[in-house]
RNA sequence: GCACCCGUAGCUCAGUUGGAUAGAGCGCUGCCCUCCGAAGGCAGAGGUCACAGGUUCGAAUCCUGUCGGGUGCGCCA
């Protein structure tokens, strides 16, 4: 149940009845008809902008229209009153019996309610992390890896036929630095001193338990042969195992991909090979030379002529490589062939979750579909992450990128825990930089997000142990079926909780659409808010209380609410991953 | 040099994709509470939405330019 769609339709009616009886033109563009919440109360629970959107192309004044389409609204079973403000804004103001509907919708459709079918029949694919493996995942790593976790379940709220995948560089020469270094551990695992890691190689201590399985599967065995017979080995091994790594990295944030694609497959396949064929037979392939980069000086600059993807016929700045000098295929071939995988696999929306130093890359992604699939038929979105600085009670967290002294993902999960780690990542919008001090997101006060959205989770919870004990058979009465009163809910409190309950179908199809998970975040957070504000109002004022012994009818009503109130906030977290909490 | 992102209260940030008098938390000021319905409450002050133009009924939001901060710029992945 979603209001504002529900009177989007009513206005969208009565403009047709306008239209019919001769009153408004006809073929008018009614897409931008909207029905929103007002900003200010004082002017009603809903308002349409119909008649400022019409009014040119009708050609009569905003008021003039605004009035008689007020007048029609205003014989709405449902509508108390409605009136012309402003430059033809038409406000509408429920009639009271409307809003126990709210909180029954909410009662009946539970875990569902706030779910929209936006998405339905659309097939999207969500890519996120995609860190090389060659070690486990670091901090930076976090944010991407909420982020996509949480607008991959969003999508699937609203009805998107979701596939969260993970793409693995397992091709190029990173993974062949990481077999050279794990053959160093594996020589250490058989009784060699190794002494320091010469620089070039991963250092790591994660890489011991790799050697160590080497030397069980295959003895002293590989160290007789030629690098270029046990690298192919050691390099699948250590791949498959940092891979497992990474996998229980994400299972501690509670996140699990369904799909993994090997970049390495896509040249075994041919497939990389075949793409590129495609792109020819499209003419978007070509020999030609590129420009010196501009700003920083590359000395090792060689002006050649190239396989090129003509690019910049999409928009993008410059044509891109296919095959290096060497004649093997570039990284973006493969990245190439990837994008033509997806397609062929029928997404009709390619969605990746990047770190913000891969912003060079939204325009050649968008070129390379709209190359592949044809213009607009595969819908292109990239979402980039801004970094997180590390803090710990308002110091900067120091990171030294030698010998591996990085903070891991692990490190932040074992510390914090996963939910708060989900929380506060996606706490704020993805293209501005986040703050995360680990004093700060443990705190047990109002200024923590986390801490608020869950203790008023487990403040209801509480109430309704505390109501099983004193109200008793009422209560079970009640949730079997005898319907609470729920008209007795008038206070102020009560009501701009209804009202924000009402907005939240609305909400999350904003934010599916704009693929703003935070924006469910910050939603919580306001009606923690309320809620917390009807509990203290309830402490000044015993008779606002959530348990009355001596009226059970509105208390019957208010625990209705409460329940609604968890529901709402517990699809919410459902959607950010967060676990709500029974009690603190 | 070019491209992309950002610029909103003293601080950290929201702002329902163009709506009405721009919001929240922290901090500040003033009252209230010492209550396990605990991990405080209520109220107030605080703004040239970086700047200058433009588009229209209407702009923090869209377009152009300027300033400031960040990221990136072939044969790495």
């Amino acid at each position: 149940m979603n209001i504002f769609a529900h009177f989007q339709k009513v206005v969208l009616q009565e403009l047709a009845a306008l239209q019919a009886s001769g009153e408004l033109a006809q073929g008018l563009d009614l897409s931008r008809v909207t029905v929103e919440p007002p900003r200010d109360l004082a002017h009603g629970d809903l308002a349409t902008n119909a008649a400022m959107v019409l009014a040119k192309a009708a050609g009569q004044s905003p008021r003039v229209l605004a009035e008689k389409l007020a007048s029609r609204l205003a014989a709405n079973s449902e509508l108390q009153l409605t009136d012309v403000a402003g430059p033809g804004f038409i406000n509408m103001r429920l009639k009271p019996a409307f809003w126990p509907r709210v909180v029954e919708a909410v009662l009946q459709l539970g875990e569902k309610y706030g779910q929209s079918d936006v998405g339905a029949g659309i097939k999207a694919n969500v890519e996120y992390v995609s860190a090389n493996p060659t070690g486990p995942l670091h901090v930076g790593h976090c944010r991407g890896a909420v982020f996509g976790d949480a607008l991959a379940q969003l999508l699937k709220e609203a009805s998107y036929d979701v596939t969260k995948e993970y793409y693995i560089n397992d091709a190029g020469a990173q993974v062949d630095v990481l077999a050279r270094s794990v053959y160093l551990r594996y020589r250490e695992a058989l009784g060699e001193a190794i002494a320091e890691i010469p620089a070039g190689l991963y250092p790591g201590d994660y890489l011991i338990p790799v050697g160590e399985a080497l030397k069980a599967e295959h003895g002293d065995r590989l160290l007789n042969l030629e690098e270029s017979q046990w690298l192919p080995l050691v390099r699948t091994k250590a791949i498959a195992m940092m891979m497992d790594l990474i996998r229980d990295d994400l299972a501690a944030l509670n996140i699990r991909q369904e799909k993994f694609v090997s970049e390495k497959s896509l040249h075994d396949s041919g497939e990389v090979g075949d793409t590129i064929a495609d792109l020819r037979k499209g003419g978007h392939v070509f020999m030609g030379r590129l420009a010196p980069p501009k700003g920083e000086v590359q000395e090792d600059w060689e002006d050649r002529e190239q396989t090129l993807f003509r690019s910049t016929a999409f928009g993008d700045d410059v044509d891109r490589p296919l095959v290096k000098s060497d004649g093997s295929y570039t990284y973006f071939a493969s990245d190439v062939a990837y994008s033509r995988n997806k397609i062929s696999r029928g997404f009709k929306e390619l969605i990746y979750v990047l770190g913000a130093d891969h912003g060079g890359y939204v325009r050649r992604l968008e070129a390379v579909a709209a190359a592949l699939a044809g213009p607009g038929a595969v819908k292109v979105s990239v979402r980039l992450c801004q970094l997180v600085k590390l803090y710990r009670n308002g110091e900067p967290v120091r990171m030294s990128k030698r010998a591996g002294e990085f903070v891991t993902l692990r490190d932040v999960v074992d510390e914090v825990g996963s939910d708060v780690v989900r929380f506060i990542m996606l706490f704020r919008k993805n293209e501005a930089p986040l703050e995360f001090d680990f004093a700060k997101v443990t705190e047990q006060s109002k200024d923590n997000p986390v801490f608020y959205v869950q203790y008023a989770y487990a403040r209801i919870s509480s109430v309704f142990r505390n109501a099983a004990q004193e109200l008793g058979d009422a209560l079970s009465a009640s949730q079997n079926g005898t319907p609470a009163d729920l008209s007795l809910l008038t206070d102020e409190a009560e009501l701009v909780i209804i009202r924000r309950i009402s907005e939240y179908p609305r909400l999350l199809e904003a934010a599916a659409i704009a693929h703003e998970p935070h924006r469910i975040a910050f939603y919580l957070n306001d009606l923690a808010g309320d809620f917390h504000a009807l509990w203290n109002k309830g402490k000044e004022s015993p008779q606002l209380r959530f348990i009355l012994t001596n009226n059970m009818h509105v208390s019957l009503a208010r625990l209705a609410l409460l329940r609604a109130i968890r529901y709402v906030l517990g699809n919410g977290l459902r959607i950010l991953g967060v676990r709500p909490v029974e009690e603190m």
